[in-house]
RNA sequence: GGCCCCGUAGCUCAGUGGAUAGAGCACCUGAUUCCUAAUCAGGGGGUCGCAGGUUCAAGUCCUGCCGGGGUCGCCA
């Protein structure tokens, strides 16, 4: 339609009813808020009114007589401060129903991207112990944003960076050489500060013991460090790789630290680059505030001139002991992305790493000369409750909540839906008591029980018309002009909706407006139903007119496959029937 | 102190620069005890934190304040 309102605003150039050389770039065609002021509504001549020095109304009442020509175009009427609102025919709404039923679950399907290769990362929790409750939303955020993105005509690459090469996995090696020993008979006591105390280490050391035997103990540190320290990054991600699983997630790559420096050094390769470019230099850095632990050595050091790119502050590459700094092999890292060929990177970070995207962003665009584009999405914290009451959780007391348990408690696919509603920078409250209330009050129940309900009418149609099933030649092929109740063309509207919606959230990078649509189609389906206790003549199943009933049951199949598609891409399955 | 995020109904939150700012919960009123499967309809309730600016048009974009949270060399 958007196109119909150009072509008659060229056609209006011609005659001459409108200047040339205008910009129509801000014209635009969309739902208004208010139904009552159509299905349609254009901004053209509010937006064209000044360049052509006429009143907007002039330009809307010409345009709108060139609109009246259009074949789906039931009426026209220029509104307010000269809006143009557009009605269609019913029958326009008829096929809406019919190619969702002819689409399927690709109905909405769209090539934003146009094949453009994009890289999301995401998670990228360190090898050190099992995921918890924390990495969950970003883990389902950034799962749920590669679907859109693939669903919209991106070639998309999920992917997940292993910090495997710095002291914190060190660390896990020599909580899991104490392990070992354990295993072997010794008695270990209390795992010292700065190691992980956590159970899970235990397995990693029994395993070494098993193919060792008592072997190591007799190697000096810097030969069994290594030994143990593979095996255990190994383990910790094959339980990583596993709590992923259980959330339905799977990514394409991943991405070692380790392997930027394992063959030819990446990092220095990266600095030296940068080094060229006049963005690394040796220099020393000021005091930060904040935070007087006395430790602060002024030094000169290598650094990255991040303010150039609207940094506070220059950051620094090495650290104190010659080895590259975190942010050194990030940037590293980065460079490989784009050695790749992606042009658009997307990182999904927690709240605590928020302070990193500008140095991040800087990194991005020193590497690429500006010609990347790197969006950081922040996923805030999530407060975990239970009935109402808070989960109280410690990381040094050991009693932090892992992602394994919420899913086993709560299920998969409720965690996936109600991480997603919320906006991604807006904190989360969940309620694992509260996501399994079969009740309208939450909005995964209510969300499922649509689609099961949809399915549920199918199965009790059996009973008056056998063989009218979802793809039967008379749902199929059903008269759709019968369906003309408001409720029901107020479904349609929505149906019609979400091909726009799924773009929308596409290109803001927010799969939550997925979700909340779901819960408004799911609303207003639920509400046509109710509508039938009171009006029967509502009621989808009409034993008296087949005709009738099979139209009905095309919109419900056009209905359940808009759901089940859409929590498909949320990364949820749809259900038959609610247990 | 610097930076980032948030501030919208009593509460929890939606709101691709568009018209009279929405939903759920809670509250009030009413309908239903039938039916296809787990109610539904209506109502009250708002200075969109404050003040400027950009725009034909600002909850939305920009700047400055106020309030809440997070974060602040070499950890990752």
């Amino acid at each position: 339609m958007h196109a119909r309102i150009l072509l008659a605003l060229e056609a209006l150039q011609r005659e001459g009813a409108l200047p040339e050389g205008l910009d129509f770039a801000n014209v635009e065609v969309s739902p208004p808020r208010e139904a009552a002021h159509g299905d349609l509504a254009s901004n053209a001549a509010l937006v064209l009114a000044k360049q052509a020095k006429m009143k907007p109304r002039d330009i809307a009442d010409r345009l709108a007589e060139k609109m009246k020509a259009v074949p789906e175009v039931a009426a026209v009427e220029v509104a307010g401060a000269g809006f143009l609102n557009l009605r269609f025919h019913p029958s326009f709404w008829h096929g809406v129903v019919a190619a969702v039923l002819k689409d399927g679950t690709s109905f909405g399907r769209a090539d934003l991207g146009k094949g453009e290769r994009i890289n999301v990362e995401f998670v990228s929790a360190n090898p050190t112990g099992p995921m918890h409750v924390g990495h969950t939303r970003g883990a389902v955020f950034g799962d749920a944003l590669a679907k859109l993105l693939q669903f919209t005509g991106y070639a998309v690459t999920s992917e997940y960076y292993i910090n495997d090469a710095g002291a914190q996995v060190d660390a896990l090696a020599r909580s899991a050489y104490l392990r070992y020993r354990e295993a072997l008979g010794e008695d270990i006591g209390q795992i010292p500060e700065g190691l992980y105390p956590g159970d899970y280490v235990k397995p990693v050391g029994q395993a070494l013991a098993k193919e060792h035997g008592s072997a190591l103990l007799n190697y000096p540190e810097e030969r069994w460090l290594p030994l143990v320290r593979e095996m255990a990054i190994a383990a910790m991600l094959a339980e990583i790789k596993g709590d992923l699983a259980a959330l339905n997630i799977q990514h394409e790559v991943f991405f070692s630290e380790r392997s930027l420096t394992a063959g030819t050094d990446q990092v220095r390769e990266t600095i030296e680059e940068l080094r060229g470019k006049g963005l690394v230099f040796e220099g020393r850095l000021e005091k930060p505030k904040g935070h007087d632990d006395g430790e602060w050595e002024d030094r000169e050091q290598t650094l990255f001139r991040s303010t150039d790119f609207g940094d506070d502050v220059d950051r620094a590459l090495m650290k104190s002991d010659g080895s590259y700094t975190y942010f050194a092999a990030d940037m590293a890292y980065h460079r490989n992305k784009l050695a790749r060929g992606f042009k658009t990177l997307i990182n999904v970070f927690g709240a605590d790493h928020a302070g990193y995207i500008t140095r991040m962003k800087a990194a991005v665009a020193a590497l690429s000369d500006g010609k990347a584009a790197l969006d950081i999405k922040v996923c805030q914290l999530v407060k975990l409750f239970r009935a109402g009451e808070p989960v109280r959780m410690s990381k040094r007391a050991g009693t932090f909540v892992t992602l394994r348990e919420v899913v086993d408690e709560v299920g998969r696919d409720p965690v996936r839906f109600m991480m997603l509603y919320r906006k991604n920078d807006a904190p989360l409250d969940f309620d694992m008591a509260k996501v399994l209330e079969q009740s309208k009050d939450n909005p995964v129940f209510y969300v499922q029980y649509a689609h099961a309900r949809a399915k549920s009418v199918f199965r009790n149609a059996q009973a008056a018309f056998p063989g009218l099933t979802e793809n039967s030649p008379q749902v199929l092929g059903a008269d759709l002009a019968r369906l003309d109740d408001a409720g029901e063309l107020d479904l349609i509207r929505r149906l019609a909706a979400y091909p726009v919606l799924v773009q929308s959230a596409a290109r803001a990078h927010e799969p939550h407006r997925l979700a909340f649509y779901l819960y408004d189609l799911a609303s207003a389906f639920h509400a046509q139903w109710t509508r039938g206790n009171d009006s029967p003549h509502l009621r989808f199943i009409q034993p008296e007119d087949g005709s009738l009933t099979a139209a009905r049951l095309a919109l419900i199949g056009a209905v359940a496959n808009v759901v089940a598609s859409g929590l498909a891409l949320l990364g949820g399955m749809a259900r038959d029937e609610m247990g």
